[in-house]
RNA sequence: GGCCCGUUGGUCAAGUGGUUAAGACACCGCCCUUUCACGGCGGUAACAUGGGUUCGAGUCCCGUACGGGUCACCA
């Protein structure tokens, strides 16, 4: 009989698992939002399902310029794939919701002729609402007759649509992680399904969408745990099957605290930002709030989504911390193949060592393996440039027996050897040392720890003496030892 | 405040009535070593609390405390 309603669910695609990201375009991607996209996108694609994107922009108040371009620029680099969105279309388009805004009203207003809902022409006063105990069973247009309504409607007034929850009665809706919930009908809200400006409130859309677009599981923060009972009550009214619930808890900052941009916690661009790798940043998120079976910790995406399994997440939340990511980071980069992450640090490398005679792919190969963060290499190479001012002192050590006699005694000995060699090579730098400490019947420690003062004037560098010379080359290597035995004969 | 949810070491967590209560990060110690690092070995450290149920409770039930969420024409 009504062609549009049946055309509507003629397009939803079944069996298949469908899950759906849904943000609404703020602007960033904060981690709870990235570690809620990668769980919806493992369970589409544990099951071999479709994962979907959908923007939900009906707060025309709160549009941010540029920030669809961050979702799929953070998506995209995560390897969250979606196979329909608005970038790449699919059957149950549009996928933006102020694109869809014609078809969420014929919905209300079913609902209205089922008694599901309302026209609510009360003035919009929010200090009532604001004022605790507000009942929304009062309201005298929850009981309107067809003709006030119609009347109302004719003279123009301004207009919503309420839910209308049955005053009796309790509600229990089943969610995949917490279980079932219960609760009395009583303490529901006729929550507002279309606004006065036309546009459904998040709290309609979703479920209008949800069911259009064919989803199978809804993938949510469990901020919206106390909304599912209205959901389901819709779900219901308008003849529809419910989705699975599967409500996350937060990621926190700490134990009161949601991680936030206003507390400066950091986002998924700001992590990138600081150095850490994509996927150390999502293999670390995934942890934070699922664990899989056994104790394996390391997982590519394409394993966390072979792994994934909606019953081993977690019900309370979860305190980020940074110290574990930067683990799972320096984990990362040991193994990147070293072509890769010398091409990851150069940049890094570049800003500290601005002298182009020294290279960066051999920098990079001493940085590698001691490397917690990107972020942390410029620090690390501030005396390659210029050898810093440095004090005697430092050539004090007691493990490697070594003082200023010895530094110089091993310096002055060194110097002519080194200056002697016919290729600058590793190799032929570390034989030279290592052939001359045994000569001189002393540990490798004692020769290695005043050559390494001496051409990087630091305690603690990425790298020990004979990568440092190489690096360096002979010429600056010398000049440095010189420098290093004037200094000593102060 | 009402309603809902949660609570295993500092942190992430395994655990689904019987375990010496895993593992990882961090921390500490030792070893190795060409400094630091890396690596190896080892260690400290937990079931919020009070009642039940049970032969037996981290696991089940009730209360308490603490924490979180929600109570918008925001999502």
């Amino acid at each position: 009989m009504n062609t549009w309603f049946e055309e509507m669910e003629r397009r939803i695609p079944r069996g298949e698992v469908r899950t759906r990201f849904a943000p609404s375009p703020t602007g960033y991607m904060h981690v709870g939002n990235l570690r809620t996209a990668l769980y919806t996108w493992c369970i589409a694609r544990h099951a071999g399902g479709k994962f979907l994107l959908r923007i939900e922009d009906t707060d025309q108040n709160r549009q941010v310029e540029g920030a669809v371009e961050v979702i799929y620029k953070t998506l995209r680099d995560c390897g969250l794939d979606h196979d329909e969105g608005p970038d790449v279309g699919g059957p149950v388009g549009p996928y933006i919701q102020t694109q869809r805004r014609d078809t969420y009203l014929p919905y209300a207003k079913l609902l209205v002729e089922r008694g599901s809902a309302y026209y609510c022409f009360c003035e919009k006063t929010e200090s009532e609402e604001d004022s605790g105990d507000f009942s929304r069973r009062e309201d005298p247009c929850r009981n309107l007759s067809p003709e006030e309504v119609q009347k109302n409607l004719e003279a123009g007034m301004p207009w919503v649509i309420r839910q209308k929850i049955p005053r009796e009665g309790e509600t229990t809706f089943h969610d995949e992680i917490f279980g079932d919930i219960t609760v009395p009908n009583a303490d529901l809200d006729d929550q507002v399904l279309i606004k006065r400006d036309g546009l459904p409130t998040y709290n309609f859309a979703n479920v209008i969408d949800d069911h259009l677009m064919g989803i199978t599981h809804v993938v949510r923060g469990s901020e919206y745990l106390s909304s599912a009972p209205k959901y389901d009550l819709l779900y219901r009214a308008l003849g529809w099957e419910v989705p699975r619930y599967v409500h996350c808890s937060p990621v926190m900052r700490d134990a009161q605290n949601k991680m936030s941009k206003r507390h400066g916690d950091p986002s998924y661009e700001d992590l990138i930002a600081e150095g850490y790798l994509t996927e150390a940043v999502v293999n670390y998120v995934a942890l934070l709030g699922w664990s899989p079976e056994g104790e394996r910790e390391m997982f590519t995406i394409r394993e966390l989504a072979e792994a994934f399994d909606i019953r081993r997440i977690s019900k309370s939340p979860a305190i980020f911390d940074k110290e574990k990511l930067t683990y799972f980071n320096t984990e990362y980069i040991k193994a990147m193949e070293p072509a890769a992450f010398a091409a990851a640090a150069e940049p890094w490398i570049r800003k500290a060592v601005k002298n182009p005679a020294l290279d960066p792919a051999l920098i990079a190969a001493i940085l590698q393996q001691r490397t917690e963060k990107l972020s942390d290499i410029p620090e690390k190479l501030d005396f390659f440039d210029a050898l810093p001012d440095y004090s005697t002192e430092l050539y004090v050590h007691k493990k490697s027996k070594c003082d200023q006699t010895v530094a110089k005694e091993m310096l002055g000995l060194m110097r002519p050897r080194l200056a002697a060699l016919p290729d600058w090579t590793e190799d032929a730098i570390r034989d030279c040392l290592v052939d001359a400490a045994e000569e001189l019947g002393v540990k490798n420690a004692k020769v290695m720890w005043p050559v390494r003062i001496a051409v990087s004037g630091r305690a603690v560098t990425p790298g020990g003496a004979v990568e440092i010379c190489h690096i360096l080359g002979r010429e600056e290597t010398l000049r440095r030892m010189d420098a290093g035995l004037a200094k000593l004969e102060e």
